[in-house]
Order: structure tokens, then sequence, then C-alpha cells
DNA sequence: CGCGACCGTCGAACCGGTTCGATGAATTCG
DNA sequence: CGAATTCATCGAACCGGTTCGACGGTCGCG
């Protein structure tokens, strides 16, 4: 491969002078400029990565650092991927795409050798381990998820909160007195996925402030026992006329949980789920549903980690909690309840 | 950070000796490897990856490319991009995972500038313009999914034309006569997605062998459309018995359309899928289906990757193509066709 | 006792870029 | 017409590792 040093000497300028003309950094003669150039494009001349992160100190790299544990519902993972990978490209930066089950050890290891230039984290836990090795590395990073401190870090999240509030009040609104939320596994919470219990939290608020019933339970992930959970459900308050759902998996099964039981939606109960629209698309859910918008989440990270990574004065700005609110996607499947329940 | 300067001080050596004693190329002794060792660990020294690349040529990053088009099932992905990365991990490489539109641009980025010691490729094509580029790069490629022309480069896909053949074979040892085919959408094989007719021509060659009638339809990627669809070819094959499919989303609307008409599976239809276990559990798909073990597929790439990154013997080595024969997984959603149709 | 072999360590060069200060030629001004 | 200024270019140093050849001290052997 060729090296800066055979552009120079093709285009018979020093190295200096040929790293000049195509930085355009210092004034060069046009010239020059144009032998070099041609000398490049005749040699196919491409900078060697680690030469020039050695020289200037940055990679044009971001760091992606994701966890994939048994219970989660893996696919939904490949949005926020897909938001970060090409909003960084669209920077001018690659993504290091980092999935050890070892999250600490993994941070050290990127951030150390100075591989990347910051660091983007998700699946943040409430008491998340990696936060300190991030805070204290060198290079700035940003988090796609709410931990239990957020100094020293930008963050970007969904409001659950909100979320969760806005689900009652709709079916409020509508009527209904009596409601089920079904949440993530309770493993989730275990491993510290606070945005399980901050959208149940407020929602219970919220449901005691208006006088409603809310049946607040933790879900399964997957199939079948998540379609015996709904049932279940639905057998054990039977007064109940609404459910809201954060739980992908539990929205995925609904429908055919809805037409064994031959009820129907939003008729006899009405359905708010909490899930993409990529998702929703795929699997066709028939739901009014909150969009968490993943892509646009971990764009947003990356869009401030880059500011932060380029500037020096952006540096010094103080750190930003960013809350994307909700906005529930009306498809029909709420309306108010029955007059008496048969 | 520390450098290896400041180790080799710290312990009151050279740079070279703090090298030597670090890597153990030359014999040091005990007495100055501890010094080191130790002086290493009180700075918490750690390589700078840009500086090693450059000094050795390897940078113990593999390049991912993978490309996401709008009427694919994207969350499949998910599962090929995690056996790639973990077994890379496990061999000691991390990765760049790239998703450019411009695969062609996006691959010459990576091996030119030397980023990369290795390059995993997904999503081939059968003319894939990414293929020639990757064959004249200095580092070694991989392919996940099968090109027309093999040549220089390892390959590993699912034997979908054996999968073809599994699937009509065990119907017709059940005694069907009339099978329906339903396939990807037609974007995918017009963008040169050739598994999609491999595992289609292979199946209506075996069912004209074996005398069986095969409709086989190109489907949709999407609901509500892949509903239609398959409600309207139970329509207009009333006498088919069995029911092959080769699409994710044909698989996970099918439940609901058989609920819908009354269908008992496999009393009154029986069927076959391809897909992966993950997506039959996330899913709950309770039908028999060839297992297309996307994380086998990417590990068994990064290995033979790797193995040629490592040693210039492996590299002289004749190129492989490497099928995964499939397996039927069997759920019990197949049996006997009815005596008569009613 | 002296010579060669061997072992452990050091200095210097190199990988391929970027960047700073210096140099020489051309231009401007008094 | 000579001194001051400007402009384009060059040489050298540096980033932080690795690696080669050389060197000095110990040891074994004749």
């Amino acid at each position: 491969m060729a090296t800066i040093g055979d552009v120079a000497r093709e285009a018979g300028v020093s190295r200096s002078t040929a790293s000049y003309a195509l930085s355009g950094k210092r004034p060069i003669s046009e010239e020059v400029r144009r032998r070099v150039l041609a000398a490049a494009e005749a040699l196919a001349y491409t900078p060697n990565a680690g030469a020039r992160a050695l020289a200037t100190a940055q990679t044009k790299v971001l760091g992606l650092l994701a966890q994939f544990h048994e219970d989660e519902f893996a696919p939904a993972m490949m949005q926020y991927i897909l938001g970060v990978t090409n909003t960084a490209r669209d920077l001018g930066y690659d993504t290091l795409l980092v999935t050890e089950a070892d999250g600490v050890r993994a941070l050290r290891r990127v951030t150390d050798s100075r591989m990347v230039d910051g660091v983007v984290l998700m699946n943040i836990a409430e008491d998340d381990a990696r936060l300190p090795i991030l805070r204290a590395a060198p290079q700035p990073g940003a988090l796609v998820g709410l931990p239990g401190d957020c100094s020293g870090l930008d963050v970007f999240d969904l409001d659950f909160e909100e979320a969760g509030r806005v689900m009652v009040d709709h079916l409020h609104r509508l009527g209904h007195r009596e409601l089920i939320l079904i949440s993530q596994p309770e493993h989730v919470v275990e491993r510290g996925g606070a945005y399980v219990w901050r959208l149940r939290d407020a929602a219970l608020e919220r449901a005691r402030t208006l006088g409603l019933t809310l049946h607040a339970v933790y879900g399964e992930s997957r199939q079948p026992a998540v379609g015996r959970l709904l049932h279940g459900l639905l057998d054990a308050y039977p007064a109940a006329t609404g459910l809201l759902i954060n739980n992908e998996a539990a929205a995925a099964a609904l429908p055919s949980v809805t037409y064994e039981r031959g009820l129907r939606v939003p008729g006899d109960l009405s359905v708010i789920g909490r899930y993409s629209a990529e998702f929703a698309a795929t699997f066709s859910l028939p739901y009014s549903f909150i969009e968490s918008a993943p892509d646009r989440l971990g764009s947003m990270a990356v869009r401030q980690l880059v500011r932060r990574v380029e500037s020096t004065s952006a540096r010094k700005e103080p750190f930003v909690v960013r809350f994307i609110s909700p906005e529930l996607a009306d498809r029909g499947s709420t309306a108010s309840p029955r007059p008496h329940t048969p």
C-alpha cells in the first residue's frame, strides 16, 4: 500500500508538503496541490488509520457497548444499534460494537487502549458498574438509558414516568376505572432495569391520585409463558377494562389471546402498548402505543457525544439529561368501557 | 496515560527491555521482569492501540459489514451479529460494525486504511459488488451467504437447496400431494438474495421428481400484507395440504391466519418453516422448522477468518465453501393429510 | 588463565502519519 | 536598490509501540 512518502516522492515534494496539500492546513501553491492530489489519486493513497491515530490522538471510532441478557428481547436492540451506527457514520465515525458479557472489562479495554474517541453505553442499570469507569476515562461518554446517578455523563432516555402517566390519563379520560399493567419480567428489574419501575411507579401513583384501580404485574419475556400469563390476568381481573403493556413479548402475544377469548379491542378491552414503531409495523400490532423511538435515542446520544469529542469548549458544557417525551400513536385500540361488564 | 516509556523509567530499564519483559519475546531476568510488571501494574499501563497497530501491522479488530434493506426482516440480523462479535472476542478481536448503505465504499475505507485485520461480509448478493474489492484487499475475508462466484474467499451458509428438498421429502413421505411454498418478497430476489431461489428451485425440482404439485410464491415482509397473502393462498389452493415457509414474517403471521380460518395444524394443514431457534422461541412458533443457525454461521466465519489472519500457512490453504446441513426440528406440525379435503 | 559462548540489556531504527520552526525566494516598501 | 515582509516549502521531531544488532558481563571449557 502507498504511504504518504510514496505520494510525496511521486509528486516531487517533501512528506510534510504532501501532508499539508492533502489536509489544507497550510497554504500550498495551486500547482503543487494539483500534483500531490494527482499522485494520491494515482497511487490510490489512503492514510493508515493506526499511524493517524498515533499522530493526532484521534481514532474516528466510537465504542458502542451493549449487553445481551437471556431474558431480554434481543431483536429490539437492533434498532438502537442502527440509530447509533448510521448517525456515527454520517458524522464521520465508525462504530466498534462490543457485546462482551463483562461490560466493565470491555469498557476498560477500549478506553485505556485508546481505540475509541468516545463511548455510547446501552442497557443502563440503576447502579451500573461501568459508570465510574466511564467517568474516569479520558474519552467522553453518553448513555442510552437512565441510571440512578447521571453525574458526569450525557444521558438520553424515553420519559418512562410520563409514559406511565400518559397511559393512565388516557384511559381515565375515557372512563375506565380498573386497569392492568403488564411490565417486563422481574429479572430485568433485579438487574437494575430502572425503566420498568419508573413507568410502573408513575402509573400506580397517577392511578391512586385519580382513584383508579391498577393491577401492576411483572411479565414474562417469552411465549408460551407470556400467553398463559395474559389469560391468567384476564381471568383474575374480569372487571378490568384497560390493559397497559410495557413488554414487547406480551404485546406480540396479545392478539391471539384476545382472539381465543373472543374479546373485542377496543369494545371489550382497551389496550395501550409501549414499543417502537418499527416493532409495531413488523408484527402489525393493532394497538395504540407509546413510541419508544430507539433510533432517535441512539442518534441523539451520538450527536451529543461527537460534539464533545470534537470541541474542547463543548467538553466543558454542563452535562445533559434529555428525555424524549412519550407520544401516543393512536391506532384506535382504546374506547370508553361498556356500561356493564357481562 | 502511562506509556511504555513511563513503565521503563519506573522500573529503571530501557524501553526495549520493558517491551520484551511484557511480551516475553526475549529472555529477561526474573528480577527485571518482576520490576517491569510491577511498574506496569502501578501505572495502570495499557498499550496504545494505534501505536501497536502501526508497529505490528495488526489491529486486533475485525470488520463486520452488514446491509439493512427496507423490506428485510431486520431483527433476524441481530443473531448473526452476536455470533460474530462473541466469537471474535473469544479469539481476542473486537468488531467494527459497519452498516453504511454504500457497502463498496465502506469496505474500501476499512480495508485501505488498515483499520481491520479481516472482514466478514453479510447479506451476500448473487453478484455482490463488494467481492472484487475484498478479493483485492490485503486482509482475508469471509462471507456469510453464498454468492455466484466463491473464488478467493471462505464462504459459509445454510444449505438452502438441501433445505428445500428436506421440506418436500418430509411431506411427501407423509403422503401429501399438493404443497404451497411461500418465499421472501420478490425484492429480496431482485437484489440478489440467492438463498431465496436456491431453496425454491430445489424444492420445485424435487417436487417434480416426486410427482407432487408445488405452488411456489413470493411473499411479503410485513403485516398486514403477508396475512392477506396467506388467506389468499389458502383460498386459491384449497386442495393443498402442506405449507412450506421460507419467510419469517409469514411464519409469525400464520398462527392467527389458521386460527381465523378454523384450520387445525397438523390436522388440516401440515406446516414446515425455516428460521432460527431463537426466532421460534421468541414468537413461540408451534411449527416444525429447519434451523437456520445464524449464530453458528457467524461463529464459523470468524473462526476461519482468524485462522487466516494469524497464520501465514493457513493463508495459503485452499478456500472453503462450507454448508450447514439443514436439521429439521420436529415440533409436531406435520402429519399425514386427511383422506378427503372437505 | 584466557578464549569463546551465552545471556540479559541497551540504543537506535522503524512503522506512517502530523506539526513546528526554519529557510529561501519573491514581493513590497522606504 | 537594499531592507523588511510575505509566502511556499522543507527538514526534523514526535506520537508510542516493536524489533534488530550490538555490547558487556558471566560462565564453562581447554
